[in-house]
DNA sequence: GTGAAAGCGCTAACAT
DNA sequence: ATGTTAGCGCTTTCAC
């Protein structure tokens, strides 16, 4: 592999000049400007980012993780992360922790390890020490779609769950349900937990109180889209109909929700605007070296669709 | 952070005999390898990957690059491939180049800059230079459902993509079904151009020819689920019913087609199996340093469900 | 069994 | 405007 003293011997030059012109340093002259962009081209030389990494400051990563990277909506996150990542330089390095803390952990230790320069969580597990892990090496963490977390150091990018699940509620209201209960895949995420506190308020706020369980209920709201879609397949599957029989309602709008065949109502939330956004962040912070608590809530709205109905009396 | 240095001082030993203990190698005294490993302990010493990447010659961080993470195929396969590289040491950088042969070369050149150990392609552009590109700098590919590259230096994971279009077709076929289409999302894919052609040779074998479009048509055969799943809502919006006017078949089988409300009848390929099969290749050519060409396939089976069925006539 | 020293490829003073 | 040099943190001969 061609190595920047390489190129400098091409040229007739030193390390330094080569290592100017790659940085587009101002002081060359431009005719040996020239003559080492030749040997550049001549040798098809890259600089080592490896190199550059141990020596500068910066590996130009920056780490992603994630319960599930099969949620459309983290992926959706995933791929506009890497977007805005490779316009910025940096590469993504994914990792999938599936809410389990020991993964975390470890996830964290070798995200650290590998000297990345920030991290974009995008859910953990229920009271996670992993921002705290990643803060305390001095590694720049940005939450995305995942608020709430009071580390002074942290930057976020959230949805505004409350409001989101404030007008749910207030849907499925108008449509005479009185009884609704909330289901989550796991009862160690973070993000189910939190919107499982919002919909009780949003209840609270109409003088309602959560359904305990599925039984009773009119109406569920599931705390996103992937898995109200696969308990309105289970419930179908028992023979239940929605929304003849019972409502149910999704977070994300990932876009299978729109599907005709499924036809979700859920609160559309911009995983892509979310995904770009926490890099910029985690860039900025990473560049600047100062994390300071920073919060930012996307708007979500109302997407009414064919799976929530008038309760039948 | 704490380095060698820091922990060699802390233990009264030097930098080597630290670097012996955290590798592991035996020539070292039990009483000082417990020093050692005490002051590591103490310290929370982690060797610095960085550091040992750019004096070794491995970075243990392999990449995948696929079309879109956002099909569930992909994400599955990814999942896959990140556990099974966690479990190897490896990390996994992730790059969407959406069949973009630019996007391609540049993330391929991004890749190569950053010294990845090896690289799994999960989908390219037809005609695509990566895996040239990446060989021809000693970098190991291993493409994942993908194959026939000719290439002699590279190793392949393959679903049976011929068998699995046999099999679609004399389904279709025993259904009464005489004109048949193939959808593809891009014809700028490399794998999906590869059905398209097996397609053929599947209808060919029947002594029928492929349907020119649609609208000829009594079935298509899109070529992978998540088309077909949006084939099947376009079709549907437009008032064509699935299967009553036409029927419809994936390839893939993502769990969403198992969905009651979808019922896709498609051809089950083990993400999970290639995933993971494809980073324990990438890792033993990483390991051995010899790229030789391998191919292994994945078989595939029908999984009948509700989008297809008999001819009208 | 342990330590000293060279060097991976690069950047960034500092000298010229 | 260009060159020299000293490391970044680690592994790895090679002496002791």
């Amino acid at each position: 592999m061609t190595t920047l003293l390489d190129v400098a011997r091409k040229a007739g030059v030193s390390k330094s000049t080569v290592s100017n012109v790659v940085r587009g340093v101002e002081f060359v002259s431009s005719e040996t400007r020239v003559r080492v962009e030749l040997a550049i081209a001549a040798t098809g030389y890259r600089p080592n980012e490896i190199a550059r990494a141990l020596r500068g400051r910066s590996t130009t990563a920056i780490g992603i993780v994630l319960p599930d990277l099969r949620n459309p909506f983290h992926a959706e996150m995933t791929v506009a992360a890497e977007r805005a990542a490779n316009r910025l330089g940096y590469a993504l390095l994914a990792a999938n922790t599936e809410c389990d803390p020991e993964l975390e952990e470890e996830t964290g230790r070798a995200l650290i390890a590998r000297r990345v320069d920030g991290v974009i969580i995008g859910g953990i597990s229920l009271g996670s020490h992993l921002p705290k892990l990643l803060l305390d090496h001095g590694i720049p963490v940005t939450l995305a779609s995942l608020g709430d977390h009071k580390d002074p150091r942290l930057s976020i990018v959230d949805t505004d769950d409350r409001g989101g699940m404030d007008v749910i509620v207030r849907h499925l209201f108008d449509l005479g349900h009185r009884k609704m209960a909330f289901v989550s895949q796991s009862l160690q995420e973070h993000a189910g937990e939190r919107r499982r506190l919002a919909f009780s308020q949003s209840l609270l706020q109409l003088g309602l109180r959560p359904a305990r369980s599925r039984q009773g209920a009119t109406a569920i709201v599931a705390h996103n889209d992937m898995h109200a879609i696969a308990v309105m397949d289970e419930l179908e599957r028992q023979g239940i109909r929605v929304p003849a029989d019972l409502s149910i309602v999704g977070f994300d709008d990932i876009p299978l929700a729109a599907h005709r065949r499924i036809g979700l109502t859920t609160i559309r939330s911009d995983a892509t605007a979310i995904g770009g956004r926490a890099v910029e962040l985690i860039v900025k912070a990473a560049q600047s070296g100062n994390l300071q608590s920073t919060r930012e809530v996307f708007a979500t709205s109302l997407v009414v669709r064919s799976s929530t109905g008038r309760v039948m009396v």
